[in-house]
RNA sequence: AAAGUAGGUCGCCUUAUCGCUGUACUUAUUGAUUAAGUAAAGAGGAAAGUCCGGACACCAUAGUGCACUAUAGCGGGUAACGCCCGUCCAUCGCGAGAUGAGGACCAGUGCAACAGAAAGAAUGUACAGAUCAUGCUGUAGUGAAACCAGGUAAACUCUAUAGGGUGCAACGUCAUGUAUACCAGCGCAAAAGAGCGGCACGCUCAAUGCUGGAGGGUAGACGGUUAGACGCUGGUAGUAAUACCAGUGCUAGAUAAAUGAUAAGGAACCUUUUGGUUACAGAAUCCGGCUUAUGACCUGCUUUUUUU
């Protein structure tokens, strides 16, 4: 199983963030928000970003710690959404709790928001 | 031993698995390149606040005067400083020590609690003296200070010294490539105008038109971008800060932003045990300081008490 998170999957593009902020469709499991979007210009593998909000977390570190977090956990996830079948799409992840969360924490909830996508888009489809 | 005071050191460690970032090498591949593998690296003492000082870049090789701002015993260090070292003085403390808006009221202007008639545009009261006479002279009384006098510049001011502006989102190159705002030359001419932190000089540009070139903004890539006023050890000079010489060591460079997760073991602390906790905190052009946040440990010295 490959568990990679390269460069390649990072979403960079201002306009593609921009994008997904007006236009993405939100997902919630608490305290994990996730907007995803079908990409605009077609590439080979979905691109995925991660954000905390200075609000709720005021020091670098802190936020730096969520981040990885959340990069960690999808990397040992993503196989839920990776198929042929499903579309290219841009994810950005959110941590819209207010305490310092755990790594088993959020692994668990992480499962929980891509298998919710899934099934979402399933249907769709 | 307790209380205090000054300074220094370190900033949890090891292994395994799965990952991230750039670098080097190898292999494959391509128009550019990309992919895989291997190797050795990969946050701090404050990376923070952005408060001072520089380097570097552009604006004129950053100019002149005024204004403005900062600094202020004396001597030294430094690339530079508002930093550091030494020293004198003042204040605080029993002391080790600490603190320092410590230049100048013989230039001018202002201010001054209580007391006092009065703290300077004032001349009082009592007594004595002088005089034609007095508001003249002396003494007493208040006060730190009472007319040939002092205090005060964390009051204006004066003196000396320093300071041009904007900041790596500076700035340079490339690809893409549209109006004409861009550039070069010609022409127009002196006025008005625009730009250069405030004002005055000064400097630069200068409508419209013609000819030629070429590309702004936005988004992107590359450079700038990390080896340096660098650390450690020894020697020499110096009270010291520091300088010089010799040896030796070090390569983080990300860009919606890498340095992480899990497991096991050890260390320290807390808890009866299970177990829990491990401070402050995350590079963003780079250095020298200052300030603030914070967990331990070590050393010198002082005072008090006890013992020998």
């Amino acid at each position: 199983m490959e568990a990679r998170f390269g460069k390649k999957e990072k979403l960079k593009s201002k306009k593609e963030i921009d994008l997904l902020f007006t236009a993405g469709t939100p997902i919630t499991q608490y305290p994990i928000r996730l907007i995803y979007h079908t990409k605009t210009i077609p590439s080979h593998c979905t691109t995925v970003a991660v954000s905390v909000g200075k609000r709720n977390f005021k020091k670098a570190v802190q936020r730096n710690h969520i981040k990885r977090l959340l990069r960690e956990s999808y990397r040992k996830n993503k196989y839920i959404v990776q198929s042929d079948t499903t579309p290219n799409f841009n994810f950005m992840f959110l941590y819209i709790g207010k305490e310092i969360p755990d790594q088993s924490l959020i692994t668990a909830k992480m499962k929980k928001l891509l298998q919710k996508f899934m099934s979402k888009e399933c249907a769709a489809n």
